[in-house]
DNA sequence: TATTAAATTGTAATGATTACAAATTAGTAA
DNA sequence: TTACTAATTTGTAATCATTACAATTTAATA
């Protein structure tokens, strides 16, 4: 928990229960949660807990890059503490976020014909090995 | 136009005057317009179209794979015509939307993991040469 | 311990997208 | 060509994620 503390002292932002245990939260579940998610789980043990300060919060921790916000599913976005770059499948037929560990020579780029590039994503969509046997076992016994 | 006749007829969908008009906006218009775009563009000449129609149809030329379904901005779908799978920027300024020609090597992959993978996303978020521009202009001359 | 700016809270508003039912139409076959 | 039917279009209402806002609370500082 101290770690936390920390980081958002690093950032010059201000520590509250809140924030710590979002934080917390993102780095004990490496599910790429939305901001919902995060909210119906932290609501449980505080619910004093408000929604708008999820959203606020996790806004506020992306802004700061403690935080990265994913695109990926195109209905809400998605959330991970893990530091560094990395790229990501998303399954569309159970929703499944994976992190894929590829090495990629763009992942690092800052600029290309002069724009400024601060974020590099990297998605995969398609269907999952675990949905794809679903599939499979349907087909062959109807 | 008889190009997209023939498009859509390959593709086994009905030949309606307002796909006909979306996928020609979508061909003749490279800047990955959104649902609501492409709805006020072609009201103007076609009055009677409705929303639903357009949401509808983007989601069966997309389904048909006729048209590509981008997730860059996170919170609005983009529309692109322009075939094969290539690298997009987003400006977080301004909002523009660029292809990025660039090879990649994961560009192409099937599998991963046993994941099926039917679609790559390559995403660079950041400022674009004129929002960078004008940003720098503020500062020398405030 | 007092002060104050920042954060949190609850509710209302917004914006994108989807659900739905009635009306229309494209494709097909007589 | 005409009649039929399933698919499509339309307009409206509903939903879902997110943001705006004002009142209340709290973390940081002196
Ligand atoms: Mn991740
Ligand atoms: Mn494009
Ligand atoms: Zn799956
Ligand atoms: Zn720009």
């Amino acid at each position: 928990m101290q770690k936390y503390v920390q980081l958002l002292k690093q950032n010059k932002i201000k520590i509250t229960p809140q924030r710590l245990q979002i934080i917390q939260f993102l780095d004990t579940h490496h599910t790429h949660p939305t901001a919902e998610d995060t909210y119906k789980t932290l609501k449980k043990n505080n619910p004093a807990l408000s929604r708008t300060t999820v959203y606020n919060s996790l806004e506020t921790l992306r802004k700061h890059h403690i935080i990265q916000e994913l695109t990926i599913s195109g209905n809400e976005h998605c959330y991970d503490f893990k530091q560094g770059s990395h790229h990501h499948f998303l399954c569309r037929t159970c929703g499944l976020i994976l992190d894929i560990d590829i090495k990629c020579p763009n992942q690092d780029r800052l600029l290309h014909n002069g724009h400024h590039i601060e974020e590099v994503h990297g998605y995969f969509k398609g269907l999952c090995k675990n949905c794809a046997n679903k599939q499979k076992n349907k087909k062959v016994k109807p």
